[in-house]
DNA sequence: AGATATTCCTGGAGGC
DNA sequence: TGCCTCCAGGAATATC
């Protein structure tokens, strides 16, 4: 479930241990996660120092000082373990602090990514390329303007990376809620120029940094595989007002509506029909 | 452009 | 503690 508040969650848990740190021991068990690691990953790493740890949509950043960036990305079960007594199923990739500090990548479907980019090539490496605006530098402007003429479903749009970079199936449901607006709704119609469609997206925008900031401020949400990377859970699971929530009655005072479960693109979207338009 | 399906994997839940 | 099917946080790719 590693979203975008999973990732800021696991750089915070992970920056106490790693920056400034010289990486003493790179370990892996396999070649590979979702792509083949890079050739040279123990070597360009062994002996290097950290000098920072940042974010960019789901993707986690370890750079050094030797121009490298360590680029991870959980996809669906991944999560980094702290000092774990001892190696588990799944661990596939160990990293050793000059503290002796154990750090173990732990992802049981392996759809994770683990890729080592030098900073010349940042910009134009393809993963990030690709990358829309973050949450968090969106406004209503230029959301409006990739929207526009768009008539793809809402929902479908907001897990595109290209739209906005980070949001995934829980906080796309949860940021639609907050803003009230139908995950049906075409997109284009969020984005015309007389006054409500306007506002909507303005709620849009609104909303998505509300409830990412919140998830953040719960530690990210933790359901099947997601913990942080001091192995505690995350809190915003309990948060959820219509995410896993089928069935059960509309969390907005005075609704009264149902929540429902829809599939689009193939993929659950939880809202409530009553109160989202 | 958009809708849909498929693929990469493991594991948990629920039906039988 | 068996077998089977379905489903799950992501995202790239293919096809119509």
């Amino acid at each position: 479930m590693p979203e975008l508040p999973e990732v800021e969650t696991t750089i915070r848990g992970l920056a106490p241990f790693l920056d400034g740190q010289r990486l003493t021991a790179v370990t892996t068990f396999r070649p590979d996660l979702r792509r083949p690691f890079p050739a040279d990953l123990a070597q360009r790493l062994t002996g290097a120092t950290v000098t920072g740890l940042s974010r960019r949509a789901k993707y986690g950043i370890v750079s050094t000082d030797r121009d490298d960036h360590m680029i991870f990305h959980l996809g669906m079960s991944g999560r980094w373990r702290i000092a774990p007594s001892e190696i588990e199923k799944h661990d596939h990739f160990i990293l050793e602090t000059e503290e002796a500090t154990v750090l173990a990548l732990n992802d049981a479907r392996r759809f994770a990514s683990l890729d080592l980019v030098e900073t010349d090539d940042l910009a134009n490496w393809p993963p990030f390329a690709a990358l829309g605006p973050e949450p968090f530098d969106l406004d209503a402007h230029r959301l409006k303007a990739a929207l526009a003429g768009r008539k793809a479903a809402i929902k479908l749009l907001l897990l595109d990376q290209r739209i906005v970079a980070g949001l995934g199936n829980i906080y796309a449901c949860e940021a639609l809620f907050r803003a009230r607006i139908s995950p049906k709704r075409l997109a284009g119609t969020l984005a015309t120029k007389t006054g409500k469609a306007t506002q909507k997206t303005k709620a849009l925008v609104d909303s998505v940094k509300a409830v990412l900031e919140d998830a953040i401020k719960s530690g990210g949400s933790s359901l099947r595989d997601y913990k942080r990377a001091d192995g505690s859970l995350g809190e915003f699971q309990h948060r959820f007002k219509v995410y896993g929530r089928e069935g059960k009655p509309c969390a907005r005072k005075g609704c009264g509506g149902t929540v429902r479960r829809i599939v689009q693109g193939g993929r659950s979207t939880f809202y409530c029909p009553t109160c989202q338009r």
